[in-house]
RNA sequence: GCCGAAGUGGCGGAACGGCAGACGCGCCGCACUCAAAAUGCGGUGGGCAUUGCCCGUGUGGGUUCGAAUCCCACCUUCGGCACCA
């Protein structure tokens, strides 16, 4: 079956890549035999969403990388599936559809038939039979299962709560989507609206999600964004009596119970439930006017740190120590929806309430000092937790560590406090006022409440609709099709109402690689549990940061979730991680507002998919990405133009590598294997790139072995020239099913040793001597050197360092 | 403010504590050409210079025979979080 491709003497990637590519499909070489594969390797990277826009080169330095990594492993002996898909669903692209007039179940379409055709053009080994779209019924469908198993867990629940609206958006949206206050989507300023929505309970998880990261081999960055984003904080909860005029508790969490000596007055959230009960009928006006303008203006987490204010409430709360009556004052500098929405106010040893203290004329006292003989007046916060408590009863002295258990034990022993842990963490807020996503398979009842839909009756279909535009009114666009909101309950069979908020599109990416390796075949469950025992958890998972702290969390949520309702068997569901950098174009982010997206057509078009590849992995190091510009292409040109030549020219010589040139042939396996291991592409490439060049330089014929080895270890990285220059040496297809090539340490040996000599840590002159050349003969021989004697002089020599077949250098006596 | 990453030629970037600047771009020179492009060959951190020498990895200290690399302090840039008690 082989034919006959006699090779042309240029590099046409033109006419070879679609050849190969169509060679390849027809080969089936990305699809592997899921069932019976021996070695299963799961190489994963993120499924984009299809913009209209095409493929951006963002998406092509991250695919080609994980795409890289994939053939490596395949040649190196694995069964590895790489699946590609598409995130279709979500509000970008339902804004998009909304920009051009055009229903976003079309746009989708056509947007994925475009990537997949840029895909093909990468060259990418995506095992295509397996792709999926997350807008398809056949997969969101288990999304909506996936709803319904974490309802009945008690994980999904619905509450009335301040959200996060975007008005532009018109749609609330999760913690993790609000970046300073902005919505990460459209950058529009987010309000704050009260709304009654469905949440996850991913703070249940909260330690478990922080506990696994410090053994988890993922990139540090992200583990580093994750563990800040929990944020969990250790303390203690205090409870407090206000004394008059109303009587009743505020709690407070502080993480210094220490400094509880210190506390001079309390504050309170606006949006505290106390705040304005308590207030005395001389303040309650001032009070409530503070409570609604502050009802208004951005919350304090949106706006950042600003100027302190706040109002006295007239009331004041006893002291749990002292008896001491502290005033209680209502700031927004304190937010409600961390701990408790209440503080102790410390001004001399946290930096917001000395700030605020001075704004309000309040006392600031010391309590902690660096020593107990240092006692002077606070002119800033001292925030230090080394140091001793002063002023302080009986505690005075202890360490700020001896004074926060001591503290903590007094409060759990006088019943006003305990030991408490708090988290930045919040719950994950699902629904989405939007049409473009899975409708929340959820049906209210008057009489049964909110039930969840029958499994039997999934999925819910979206319902077709030309009116999907939001409406901004806090309802989904769903609200107004009676068709789809009026049904049955399917507890009673009485008169219900559907759930009309759609999930977000997180969710839809939170399991898609459960899903891919039973997609399509299987239909009656999301996925195949012998299929799931061999294929996950997913061997290597290569994306992008910004999902730091969405994507992968929010994933790593759910599959501990899905775990303990024994419907997984792991809670981590990524046993390796990597961060790849990030592609900016002169400096700054690429964007389509910017109008600076550039898309690889142009680049297939006139370079061709292996040089692109190769060009945006010689940019830098792959997991620090780079900065966009041609500069560099024409040198990966010339360097494949190069390889090329050299093969087509050299296809006579010699079976084997000569002596002389093995322990070059072993050296350029080794860096080059090392490299790829490490995603260290960049000098993967220049390895490559100077042995291309020992190879035309040399005098002497090259050898088959020492050209099918480099063909062998460009191929991860130029899959077709790879292919066509095999074939021109007479290789069996496909170069990518053939074992990656091995060094043998032994042959990496050399004969001869360059050994620098210096004199005084100066390098002076180097010495060619046999390996393994003794100290004392390479020390005899420096000595006779010129330029060592001249530098030597008459001093005497104070010491010599010897490091074997490297360096030599003699230090002078002073 | 906090957390993280990073500062090296004209540019992108290499360098287990041991020859700084691999590899590539750009530039200069040469060859080929009527000419250009393409290609090939050579050169290319700065300074002084006759062999040679000095200075150089953000800044200032330190450890070391020896530091881009390790330690301390600082400056700058990028990314993330940001009144989280």
């Amino acid at each position: 079956m082989e034919e006959d491709f006699p090779i042309d003497d240029t590099y046409r990637p033109q006419s070879i890549e679609p050849r190969w590519q169509a060679r390849w499909q027809a080969a089936g070489i990305g699809e592997v035999d899921l069932g019976g594969a021996r070695r299963p390797y799961y190489n994963l990277m993120m499924f984009p969403y299809p913009s209209a826009e095409g493929l951006h080169v963002g998406n092509v330095f991250a695919f080609t990388g994980a795409d890289i990594h994939g053939r490596l492993r395949t040649m190196q002996g694995y069964d590895v599936f790489e699946p590609m898909g598409f995130d279709a669903f979500g509000i970008h692209s339902e804004n998009t559809a909304i920009k051009q007039g055009i229903h976003p179940k079309k746009l989708v379409a056509a947007n994925t038939r475009n990537f997949r055709r840029q895909l093909e053009r990468l060259g990418g080994r995506f095992a295509w039979s397996h792709t999926l779209d997350s807008t398809d019924p056949a997969y969101y469908r288990w999304t909506q299962w996936i709803f319904l198993k974490l309802f009945q867990a008690g994980l999904a629940y619905r509450k009335q709560a301040p959200v996060n609206w975007c008005p532009s958006c018109r749609t609330v949206l999760a913690d993790e989507q609000v970046i300073s206050g902005h919505c990460e989507r459209c950058d529009s300023m987010v309000e704050q609206r009260s709304l009654e929505q469905w949440f996850f309970r991913i703070t249940a998880y909260a330690d478990r999600l922080l506990d696994h990261l410090p053994d988890m081999d993922w990139s540090e960055v992200i583990k580093t964004a994750q563990t800040n984003w929990i944020g969990r904080s250790t303390g203690a909860s205090l409870t407090f009596a206000v004394e008059a005029p109303a009587v009743g508790q505020i709690e407070v969490f502080t993480t210094r119970p220490d400094t509880l000596y210190g506390a001079t007055f309390l504050t309170l959230a606006p949006s505290h439930p106390l705040a304005l009960a308590i207030a005395t009928a001389d303040y309650r006006p001032a009070v409530l006017a503070y409570i609604e303008q502050a009802a208004q203006t951005p919350s304090a987490e949106a706006d950042g740190e600003r100027a302190k204010t706040g109002v006295r409430t007239g009331a004041f709360a006893r002291h749990p120590l002292t008896g001491e009556a502290l005033p209680i004052l209502v700031a927004d500098y304190v937010l409600g929806g961390y701990g408790t929405g209440a503080v102790m106010g410390v001004p001399g040893h946290d930096q917001r309430d000395f700030a605020f203290a001075q704004a309000m004329g309040l006392p600031i006292r010391r309590v902690i000092s660096p020593s107990a003989e240092e006692d002077s007046p606070l002119a800033e916060a001292f925030t230090a937790e080394s140091g001793v408590l002063v002023h302080s009863g009986p505690y005075s002295g202890l360490s700020v560590a001896e004074g926060k258990a001591a503290i903590i034990a007094r409060a759990e022993q006088d019943a006003f406090g305990t030991a408490k842990t708090t988290y930045h963490l919040r719950d994950w807020l699902i629904s989405r006022q939007r049409y473009w996503g899975p409708p929340i398979p959820i049906v209210y009842c008057d009489h049964c409440g909110a039930v969840g839909v029958a499994e039997s009756d999934l999925p819910v279909l979206l319902p077709e609709t030309d009116d999907y535009v939001p409406q901004g009114t806090g309802a989904s666009p769903l609200a107004s099709i009676p068709a789809f909101v009026n049904t049955s309950c399917p507890r009673c069979q009485g008169p219900a109402r559907r759930e009309t908020d759609v999930s977000d599109n997180f969710l839809c990416s939170s399991w898609y690689f459960l899903r891919y390796p039973s997609h399509p075949d299987v239909t009656d469950r999301p996925y195949d549990q012998t299929l799931i025992d061999k294929w996950l958890p997913v061997d290597s998972y290569i994306g992008g940061k910004e999902h730091a702290v969405l994507h992968l969390l929010y994933t790593r949520f759910i599959c501990m979730a899905l775990s303990d309702l024994g419907l997984l068997p792991f809670e981590e569901p990524f046993l390796r991680f990597r961060a790849h950098g990030t592609i900016t174009f002169q400096g700054g982010k690429m964007s389509k507002s910017r109008g600076n997206v550039v898309t690889p057509d142009d680049l297939f078009d006139r370079y061709g998919a292996d040089t692109t590849r190769l060009y945006l992995m010689f940019l830098g190091p792959y997991q620090e990405g780079g900065d966009y510009s041609e500069r560099n292409i024409e040198g990966i040109w010339r360097f494949l133009q190069r390889v090329h030549r050299l093969v087509a020219q050299s296809t006579n010589g010699p079976r084997a590598c000569a002596a002389p040139h093995l322990a070059d042939l072993h050296r350029v396996v080794k860096r080059v294997t090392e490299d790829l291991e490490t995603l260290k592409y960049n000098t993967a490439i220049a390895a490559l790139m100077e042995y291309n060049n020992l190879l035309r330089q040399r005098e002497d014929a090259i050898s088959h072995q020492e050209l099918a080895t480099f063909t062998l270890l460009l191929a991860p990285l130029a899959p077709h020239l790879a292919e066509e220059l095999w074939q021109a040496l007479g290789g069996a297809f496909s170069v990518h099913e053939q074992p990656f090539p091995t060094y043998d340490p032994a042959q990496l040996v050399e004969a001869t040793a360059t050994i620098v000599v210096q004199v005084d840590g100066r390098v002076r002159e180097r010495l060619t001597v046999p390996a393994g050349t003794s100290q004392a003969e390479v020390r005899r021989q420096a000595l006779e050197l010129e330029a060592v004697q001249r530098h030597l002089a008459d001093a005497e020599v104070a010491r010599v360092v010897f490091v074997p077949d490297r360096l030599l250098n003699i230090v002078r006596e002073d």
